[in-house]
DNA sequence: GCCCGACTGGATCGAACGTTCCAACCAGGT
DNA sequence: ACCTGGTTGGAACGTTCGATCCAGTCGGGC
């Protein structure tokens, strides 16, 4: 059964090239071409065109996203470590990929908000489900929810905005230094909270 | 003399559209449209064609930001509050706007990276040049160069991803966390310098 | 063996893309 | 009054965009 093959197929090509240039800059006949299939193919399957394909594309990159945040905050049981434990995981995958594969929301969302309404919701609930689970990594600290919640919001804020950073001077410095920085706040709360 | 008055329109419009749409997203007729000029005047202004005046219009957003900055580490001789007050500002900027007049240069710069290196490069600049803004803000209180620069990296990688969570969520609460993190940060390395 | 619905390749659509071209324009110098 | 060189409007170029259409291929149920 190759359906549901060339189905994944399809938006895994999708949600790579969508990370890389953006959702005007990938265009449906080299998503296809990337994936192997036809473009009848992306739009049988994906009845809503490229707009639906990018929202599943998006929530598909936004998995995995996730899957390298719980990654990096099981290193260890001291979310401090477990926050920069993530900031190095996406400095080995960036330069593994000369700093191509990055977030997977963060172009999409940007070039759409306030004009594809579906790309903008999918993309809300990626940052959402990240900020949980950063949350309840630190809660499990004894970090009230509450005082959890705001730091794990500025620390998805501090890996986007430092994962742009080395992006753009293909430098691993600035994520480097967010981690150091994200550790020392993580480590107050903590100090703070339980005594 | 129209001709500086319609070089300057074409680059303000097309800053404005690309920071809302991106590279790919803003095309030059629209662009030529919203600065009341015709198609053939941006090529008769910008001989390398879209590239060239997307390069400009980043120069010229880059500036404007860093008018912002300026204006926000300004508001107070305790920098902790000036970043406070940057993050304050850049919620102003957004709200006024419906969360569209935000960071002229992350969509452009993400979107291209590793593509079209003169963009890489005006973006690379404009990321430099902030950076500098804030380091010597700081180490107005004392704060030693190099960690003054550090500080500096993550406070505009925090700045640009609270930015970004802001926009997709239409909602300022991840600016303002970032706000107050970011103060707590910086009154840290104040209180660890100067005894 | 046949049929039917899922799937695909390739041609094709109109619109929009970036870019080029040229005739017209309009000021300033002579 | 006339040229001249920077500037403009509008049509046009070839290409690519997202999307549609259709004739076919294919495998599983009858």
């Amino acid at each position: 059964m190759d359906s549901r093959d060339t189905r994944t197929r399809i938006v895994r090509a999708a949600a790579e090239l969508l990370q890389r240039q953006g959702y005007e800059g990938a265009s449906v006949k080299p998503i296809a071409k990337a994936a192997g299939a036809s473009v009848s193919s992306v739009y049988h399957f994906f009845p809503g065109g490229k707009q639906e394909l990018a929202v599943e594309a998006l929530r598909h990159g936004a998995a995995e996203y996730a899957d390298l945040l719980s990654e990096g905050m099981a290193a260890s049981p001291d979310p401090a470590e477990g926050v920069a434990a993530c900031a190095h995981l996406m400095v080995a995958s960036l330069k593994t990929s000369s700093w191509v594969d990055g977030c997977p929301v963060a172009v999409t969302a940007l070039e759409t908000v306030g004009r594809v309404p579906g790309i903008q919701q999918a993309a809300e609930e990626a940052l959402a489900q990240w900020q949980r689970l950063v949350s309840t990594a630190i809660q499990r600290s004894g970090v009230p929810a509450d005082t959890a919640d705001e730091l794990a919001s500025t620390i998805i804020s501090t890996l986007e905005g430092a994962e742009l950073l080395s992006r753009v001077r293909q430098d691993d410095l600035p994520l480097r230094r967010a981690a150091t920085h994200l550790s020392q706040l993580v480590r107050f709360a903590v100090a703070e909270h339980v005594p």
